[in-house]
DNA sequence: TAGATTGTTAATCGATTAACAATC
DNA sequence: TAGATTGTTAATCGATTAACAATC
């Protein structure tokens, strides 16, 4: 993995797969070099925040030419860790479960999901593709018999905060947590959420504005 | 509704969903006051943060007491319009769309989901609970003979931008958005992006950080 | 009244924008 | 070489933190 030295905000951070996106969009077009003028109005932002965002990784650009589409989409893949492959469980095996379980743009990028676990009996046993449900009692074992990387949360809100102490208890450093609640993990561990209740009162708090 | 003269700025709006839960919480715990500093250490934020983020809709707290908590949880509903109701549709009726309109979470704040559309025959004439499937051929009928407030789409991305032309030439002007594109729209349409892969994406940065 | 805590102003910090020398 | 566009420094803008007078 590309190594840098200046720290980097979390504001950059936030907007890397964003940069991803649509870098990937222009090479899948066959575009070979983008200015940070054109890639700014593309992506509604301004030339300068482009090129100090990129900087703060390397120098990827060239002076009077722009940046090279397919060699800076693999490099910010790089940075975002893209470049190894994870593997993943699933725990909560309802519609929110399944529907990620489905996502094809996470195993494109090495995302691979072992399992999915669920304490309701008459789900487990049952596949979903080619991915097993198993029973959250298997949890601990699983996870020992498995290198697991990250684990998806897709359980509901009164289940979050115990099964979280579980999970993180396990050894597992990432989660990506669609409990709509702020979990209380160790240091050492990464938290992502995805709070569509938020986006929703968002949503509704901008309505009124308009 | 609530008015205010202060620009509120969207960092401020996107912490207000988060107050609200906070502040549901202590009034189901049946808190009756809270100091910034108190709410400040709960939330992982400071007082002084707090005080200023309140403030920008009004005076909310009372000196040598603090912030009074039905009132101020009612306030901040107020503020993100949920004292109002709203009708819904959802556009795509995969395991997202599924997912979604099983959300008790919704219901409980005046989001009223009336309909799923689909353009998969076999889901056509189905019920989800309450909620009708119909097809997305009927989409312009139905919105025409209801009012519908908010669109949540929950279709693949191909035909993300198709579908959201549609979207606003009905006259809907909110769209809570799971397609992972950033979406065109006119000037009087407000979008909220939930965008799962980019999540995704930034805790594998945070993986590689940490 | 005294203690506590707000509302608000001022100071600091960080992020965005502007400008331009370096250079392809 | 001349034109274009980067990398980077300096200027501006906005958000967070600190401080304190107002007041319950």
């Amino acid at each position: 993995m590309q190594s840098y030295s200046k720290k980097v905000s979390m504001t950059v951070i936030k907007r890397l797969p964003r940069y991803y996106q649509y870098l990937k969009d222009l090479s899948d077009r066959d575009v070979e070099k983008i200015s940070s003028k054109e890639l700014a109005e593309l992506m509604g932002l301004t030339a300068s925040q482009i090129r100090q965002d990129l900087n703060s990784f390397g120098a990827y650009g060239q002076q009077g030419y722009g940046y090279p589409v397919d060699e800076l989409k693999n490099a910010i893949k790089d940075i975002l860790g893209l470049t190894k492959s994870y593997n993943c469980i699933i725990i909560g095996s309802g519609n929110l479960g399944m529907a990620i379980s489905h996502y094809e743009r996470f195993r494109d990028e090495g995302i691979h999901i072992l399992a999915m676990f669920d304490n309701n009996r008459q789900r487990v046993g049952m596949y979903t593709g080619s991915i097993p449900i198993y029973h959250t009692d298997d949890l601990e074992r699983f996870v020992a018999e498995n290198v697991i990387d990250i684990c998806i949360l897709t359980i509901p809100r009164e289940a979050g905060q115990e099964m979280v102490n579980r999970v993180c208890a396990m050894g597992i450093k990432a989660i990506l947590n669609f409990v709509p609640l702020d979990l209380t993990v160790p240091d050492d561990v990464v938290v992502e959420n995805v709070n569509i209740t938020d986006s929703l009162y968002t949503l509704t708090f901008l309505l009124g504005e308009s």
